[in-house]
DNA sequence: CATGAATGAGCCTTCATTCAT
DNA sequence: AATGAATGAAGGCTCATTCAT
């Protein structure tokens, strides 16, 4: 038997259940997930231990709901990002600005779903997987524009393009969570997408650039 | 007081010491290192669990022997690698086909090192900020010598170009430890070397390739 | 940070609190402080083990806390015994009573106070000592009495005579301890105030009686 | 079957044994009983953990040879002093003063002998008890001759005179053990004789010193 | 005789979860 | 709905003791 909150809990005009799920992120933000504890986020809350357990069903049910729900909801907004761009260009620009811009305005959604991610945490394997998917697919939707508009290269290895993007724009909101948050990260986003686009040679200097062989996807 | 081990754990001779250390990156890697319980790591090691105490301060300290052991040798390996070759184009394929080569070659540490890099771990900070700074620093070096070479663009935001190219690589890596390993790591190298260096776009086709402005770190 | 109980453990009307240190003191009588667990306690008290965190920081906590709140209150009993009688013998004699009456009262205690008090414990030598420190004065106040009355000699050494006193009382205490409180401590009481008022010398007996010369503290 | 040690370990000109005993006397001094290990006491000893088994049966065993060996050696030493004097007078003192002397010049010892002493110890409870006895008799020998050559009062309650003695003596000892051994504890000698033998107050002075009936014994 | 690495039982403590109020 | 006291399973760690060398 499938367990039920004992409260209608996810009613989007229940203040409780944001209210637990934000402290939680915070109070997970600060320790990580396994050194936080329900009293932690309880009393961060502001509410009893065992209130907790009226909107989750456990621990794990927090991190689960974090994904989705909050983490969902940020990454849907970058599918209607990329839908106000037309070339695949601004697509792209618009893409990475926008992750950046939404991690930058919640420090602690950003520390969570960072650590998380690279933990292999079975708790949340699925809905990484999916929220991952959602993300690679839009930067391969792109590419794969520019491709037809004749703007990216038709050699592409796009399995790997998408990772190679992702995991720099990741990287780079890692090394602005280590420092503490101190500079402006969507700064970051032009230079960035000057990488992608361009790389770092410069055109005809590499002899075996024409070299590479790559199988599409 | 500092503590010493109670044993001469490091000496080259004593193989429980390693013995352990694998056995814990085994169990560290299948359960995550909060999952993990000094029982598993002493079953797997074929020890009892006070004899890890004669070679590990704590629980904790396992983890701190991960890096300052394991993952400094492997790293070590890297600026070998990259003093091999003369060319920078060279220089940058040896370091990223080493990287996913000593990854490919150690799954175990791979998943510890990925998840604890990502986790601002406390205990591991200080080895994570100094194994992270030996590979950046080699990156830097590198592309600097480009510039030097002129094979590679003067208008690079070093600081971030270091970073683009660590994550590019790191989520390489992730996707594969996220596949089961399934397949071949090392052949990523070329088409990602390929990437860092011509990026995804066709020259010139991009109106504001040349308007991107950069302080060159 | 300083710890505070998870609950509002010493209300008045909460009898876990109580509950618990009467158990511990039982079982610490029982064992001694070290050989005791906290499962023992805890079986004592009809609680589980996890409740007695709720109310004590720790098993060291638990000690401090028997000097802290059962010790002290004995011992502030003593003071309104003397306060009750005007003659310095009589002041004498009702410590002296009261000391006997409470330690028969409540033998846990007794063995625990005088098990602790010799042991040089790090965990409780401020509460020892204060405590100590509260007899001692007492005693040193009443002979001063005694002196101003002329019923006592003046050529006392009063930092020994109270030791004097506080010893013999505790030794025919620790007697009556390890003979399993078979007989009435209290009817120690009187006898033992004429060996500290006489001695057991025939007054003028001893040659030397006139010869001891002390410095009056 | 009862254990027997592996080695002849008590044999007077056996070193290790007497090394091992002092070594532990001083952890145990240091630390208490239970708060000792068999490896500080090896390390202090310089000796190995193991050796410690070839003579002693176990942890016990060196508090249990520690009250046959050590103390019983010093307390032997009390009948010698004792019947050096013809006097009860003098005898009293000789054995007061021989008491405070051994004590202080190990003060180990002495910090063992009065931990141990209190602790209602399953262990030693027999040698304390016999090493008390020892004491306790020797007292009563002294106080019998007193009454005898009338120099000590008649209507003494011997059973009370005995522990009387033996716990002033004691507290002193305990005294002068938490001043850290600072001064020197044989002056305390004679003062102390002194209380014994004319107590606190004024022959005479008090109504009811004749009052108080005791039974002898 | 001596060593000291290895063992594993046992203990303190934490904390997710429950449930009576 | 909400509370928070109570629970007890689980885990990190210590240390007396053993035994192969």
């Amino acid at each position: 038997m499938e367990w039920r909150p004992a409260i209608s809990a996810k009613d989007k005009n229940n203040n409780k259940y944001h209210l637990i799920l934000e402290a939680a992120i915070k109070v997970f933000a600060g320790h990580g997930f396994y050194q936080s504890t329900i009293s932690q986020i309880a009393r961060e809350a502001g509410v009893a231990d065992g209130t907790i357990y009226l909107y989750f069903k456990n621990k794990d049910d927090i991190l689960v709901q974090f994904f989705n729900y909050k983490t969902r909801q940020v990454f849907a907004g970058f599918r209607e990002e990329v839908d106000k761009a037309d070339n695949s260009g601004e697509k792209l620009r618009n893409l990475v600005r926008r992750h950046l811009k939404e991690f930058q305005a919640d420090r602690d959604m950003a520390l969570v779903y960072q650590a998380v991610t690279r933990q292999h945490n079975r708790l949340v394997k699925k809905e990484i997987k999916e929220m991952s998917k959602l993300y690679l697919d839009l930067v391969v939707e792109i590419v794969e524009q520019g491709q037809a508009e004749g703007l990216m290269r038709k050699d592409l290895y796009l399995s790997l393009v998408k990772r190679y993007i992702l995991g720099a724009v990741e990287e780079v909101i890692n090394t602005w969570l280590l420092s503490g948050g101190k500079y402006d990260l969507i700064s970051m986003a032009d230079p960035l997408i000057d990488l992608f686009i361009r790389g770092i040679g410069i055109p005809g200097a590499f002899q075996q650039d024409e070299a590479i062989q790559v199988n599409s996807q």
